[in-house]
DNA sequence: TAGGTGTTTCCTGATT
DNA sequence: CAATCAGGAAACACCT
């Protein structure tokens, strides 16, 4: 069995969706994606190793996938970890089941940023969840006394993590998530990484949502990238607005990564 | 508790 | 003219 690495895009659960009408589907897929079929931390970098596990379960079972087709102990990692990993890295850990998980994972990395930002740009009042509802999590109860979800529920409470992902991540991930862009952020010569902003105001409101600082502007978002020169992150594109390059520490935005 | 990191905020001036 | 770009400086919120 061969799957594309966007397979899932054809799968029942996400059916719905196409490039060209992605603003409502995400909506209508956070609804009834995360919050029924998925009830859990909405954030997978919070999740405990338990967590990685159940979600693990759940696709499999979704996509009918032959659980035992999969070495589970290659899972053994927490939320931030599963976060952390390449498509790559899903094909290794899962075979022919990588893709599925992999995109799974990133479609849930990217779900609060998204319905939040969509449901209040796009659409009137949607009882989306919103960052100010409480954490859900109903697979805590499973196992009220695992350590690991007692320290995913106490990080929980403690209002949300500004220390997550960095500017340069949340703006390669965006790159690499064409179908949720929606125009934001586009490859100028994708080999080189070279991209430009198409819409810098909705990116630095995406930001500040991630953040939580609803002041964001691509003014200090921009400020923020010319400190990733020194660093190398992202290398200076002279002379044309908007327009930025991948340096030498950026990992993972190409496409031999993917 | 001090120092470090990664921004965030503000600002002046130059460029497009 | 408005939007960006360039950085310096300082404030901030974690983290070690």
């Amino acid at each position: 069995m061969s799957i594309s690495p966007f397979t899932t895009l054809e799968s029942p659960l996400t059916s719905s969706w196409s490039p060209t009408n992605s603003y409502p589907d995400v909506a209508t897929w956070m609804s009834g994606y995360s919050n029924r079929l998925w009830p859990r931390d909405p954030q997978p970098q919070l999740w405990s190793k338990f967590q990685v596990w159940e979600w693990l379960q759940q696709v499999m079972d979704i996509n009918q996938i032959d659980a035992s087709s999969v070495p589970f102990q290659n899972f053994d990692m927490d939320g931030h970890q599963l976060c952390g990993l390449s498509y790559q890295d899903f094909i290794h850990a899962a075979d022919s089941a990588g893709p599925v998980l992999f995109h799974s994972i990133t479609e849930l990395k990217w779900s609060v940023d998204f319905s939040c930002s969509f449901s209040e740009v796009s659409y009137p009042p949607a009882d989306l969840y919103s960052p100010s509802l409480p954490p859900i999590a109903p697979i805590a109860s499973l196992t009220p006394s695992s350590p690991d979800i007692k320290r995913s529920l106490s990080r929980q409470v403690k209002k949300h993590n500004p220390r997550g992902i960095h500017l340069w991540e949340f703006i390669r991930d965006i790159l690499l998530n064409p179908e949720w862009n929606s125009g934001l952020i586009k490859w100028e010569d994708r080999a080189e990484g070279v991209f430009r902003f198409l819409k810098s105001d909705a990116v630095a409101q995406l930001w500040g949502k991630k953040k939580n600082n609803i002041s964001m502007t691509y003014e200090k978002l921009s400020r923020a990238m010319r400190y990733y020169y020194k660093r190398e992150i992202l290398e200076r594109v002279d002379g044309r607005r908007l327009v930025y390059k991948f340096g030498r520490n950026a990992r993972g935005w190409r496409e031999s990564d993917m």
